[in-house]
RNA sequence: GCGCCCGUAGCUCAGCGGAUAGAGCAAUUGACUACGGAUCAAUAGGCCGGGGGUUCAAAUCCCUCCGGGCGCACCA
């Protein structure tokens, strides 16, 4: 029996309790979630429900807890029930019940933890988007490994996501990389506002390789050469990056589109925003009135010398991703990008959109190495590759997935290299390997999955590894409803220790000249549930599932 | 000044109202002639930043103060 299942037949006896004494309260599934005690005296599950309802009842919680529980002893599956301290529920599930998730997980193999409570959504997720000015860095990294987790639970889940960055590829910043590129390539110094930094130089070895006559046109030639070459060449290493760090985009947005053509998306997107009457005209400058949906102050769209601002490549591409079908929206943000939520909320309302429903920015803090934070423009950044290279995409992945993204980290470069338990993404994949060479051990020893006997799954460890693996759906279910992957690492935790114990203390393969029994047989089903939970974790961290180590 | 985020063990951090606040690392001590010891078992370590409030129940919700980070452009 799962946990849900457990829930449910809980939910219909609360229900008749309720019905029986004609009350008006209504409960749902969410009310009767069980918890897992800590402390195992508590049973194998627990309710708070007759606390819960104990007020709005105007009953003595105990009293009431006591009613509900003869009801739950009832329950196929249940082996005891106790009411204990204020009112708690403590339920204790007999073996066998408990045992029949391992075959469970099993049949159900990759889709065990999925749902469809997002069916039918369709949703964008925005993360990364990067200036091409640059190599990506530490920040970047980060969004990009919890983005594309999120993405991969919100699947999970059951909605529709792409996954799309943005390419800042128009405004003057791209002039300051080409002009640095261009100075580079003549040997001379960084210009200002320029970028400095060995990357540069590189770039503009790789750009005179490929036009050698760069040097030999005029200025204003040689300038949007250097810009677009580089421009191209720099993209195409950010996106080899993201691919060798597992991350995949459906959509690589570039902002140039947005100003192309007349009229442009930009000069549409301002007049259906003057259609919906939220736009006036004000110092020779256009104005949005964004302080009705909750920003500070109105935003200037288009400037008095005729120049839009990048609030208004902001509001074009809001209306693109809302033409290309996606009601739901998500952005996924970087600190210094805390004034935005305002604006976009706001362009959401001006377009007639529900802000607080159809769009989602998620700011995340700062990550830093060694205490100390880096910075593009002033070249001392630490590059995505960098990093890859030195820890590998699975320890960078894991290391930076595992923390909810609001707040800020700092990572300890000492300890990320070690190959240890300092990093639990080792702690995980081993327990996966394990249950890979436990499987083929018992393969060798004549154990196989011809008999499944759940009652026999009685030692404490099972009966702890069984409840860990029945939560995994209501992990990744309040993964997505949360949107912090990074529950799914710390569950992978909690499971993969979980393992290791009953490992210890539960052997699949017969020791001596002991026989293969159907102890061992059910112990096989039980250790290839784990590893699939395993995988279906780290699968959803976008970390692989090593066989062996 | 205004807004958002953070403050939990020596360190890095979990803990979206529940029982005795957890993990890893660091420290101390044990377990391999039995499925890989990248493992397991155990000890020690806390006014959950301070103070009020709500609640049967607060690290969690509300108010306030203190400390730290980040934002508040006709920049991109």
């Amino acid at each position: 029996m799962t946990p849900a299942e457990l829930s449910a037949a809980i939910l219909r006896i609360v229900t008749e309790a309720l019905a029986r004494r004609e009350s008006a309260v209504t409960v749902s599934i969410d009310d009767v979630l069980l918890d897992r005690p800590k402390n195992r005296d508590h049973g194998d599950w627990a309710s708070n429900i007759a606390m819960k309802l104990a007020k709005p009842l105007g009953t003595n919680p105990r009293e009431f807890a006591a009613e509900l529980a003869e009801g739950i002893t009832g329950i196929e599956g249940v082996a005891s029930v106790d009411v204990a301290g204020p009112g708690f529920i403590n339920i204790t599930v007999d073996a066998a019940a408990a045992g029949r998730l391992a075959k469970t997980i099993v049949e159900q193999g990759e889709a065990f933890g999925r749902s469809n409570l997002y069916e039918g959504v369709s949703i964008n997720l925005e993360f990364v988007s990067a200036n091409p000015t640059g190599p990506l860095h530490i920040g970047h990294t980060r969004w990009a490994a919890l983005g594309d987790s999120l993405g991969r639970v919100l699947r999970a889940a059951g909605a529709q996501v792409a996954n799309e960055f943005y390419i800042n590829d128009a405004g003057n910043q791209m002039d300051n990389f080409g002009a640095s590129i261009l100075a580079a390539a003549k040997g001379e110094p960084t210009p200002e506002k320029g970028y400095p930094g060995q990357y540069i130089t590189d770039l503009a070895a790789a750009v005179l390789q490929r036009e050698p006559g760069l040097l030999d046109l005029d200025d204003v030639s040689a300038l949007a050469t250097a810009r677009e070459v580089g421009y191209q060449l720099q993209l195409g290493e950010i996106k080899d990056s993201l691919a060798r760090f597992n991350v995949k985009f459906d959509v690589w947005f570039s902002e140039r589109d947005l100003h192309a053509g007349t009229p442009s998306s930009i000069d549409k997107a301002v007049e259906r925003l003057r259609a919906q009457g939220h736009v006036y005209d004000e110092d020779d400058a256009i104005w949005v009135r964004t302080t009705d949906f909750g920003d500070d102050k109105d935003r200037v769209i288009k400037r008095g010398n005729g120049v839009y601002t990048y609030f208004a490549a902001d509001a074009a591409y809001y209306l693109s991703k809302s033409d290309r079908g996606f009601a739901h929206k998500i952005y996924l943000l970087g600190a210094d990008h805390h004034g935005y939520v305002h604006r976009i909320k706001a362009i959401a309302g001006a377009a007639g959109d529900d802000p607080a429903r159809d769009v989602e920015v998620l700011i995340g803090q700062l990550v830093s190495i060694n205490g100390a934070r880096l910075s593009k423009r002033a070249g001392n950044i630490i590059e995505l590759d960098d990093l890859q290279a030195w820890l590998g995409t699975d320890a960078l992945r894991y290391s930076l997935g595992r923390y909810p993204a609001d707040s800020p980290l700092t990572l300890d470069p000492e300890v990320l290299q070690r190959r240890t338990n300092d990093n639990p993404v080792f702690y995980v994949q081993y327990a996966h390997a394990r249950t890979n060479a436990v499987a083929k051990n018992a393969a060798a020893t004549g154990v196989d999955r011809s008999a499944f006997a759940p009652e026999l799954l009685t030692h404490e460890t099972e009966s702890n590894l069984l409840g860990s693996l029945g939560e995994f759906p209501r992990v990744v279910h309040q993964a997505a409803e949360l949107r912090e992957p990074h529950r799914v690492a710390r569950y992978a935790e909690e499971l993969a220790g979980a393992y290791h114990r009953w490992y210890d203390n539960c052997r699949v393969t017969p020791m001596g000249d002991e026989v293969v029994s159907d102890v061992h047989r059910t112990r096989l089903w039980l250790n290839d549930a784990t590893g699939q939970v395993l995988r279906n974790s780290l699968g959803l961290l976008g970390v692989s599932a090593p066989e062996r180590m």
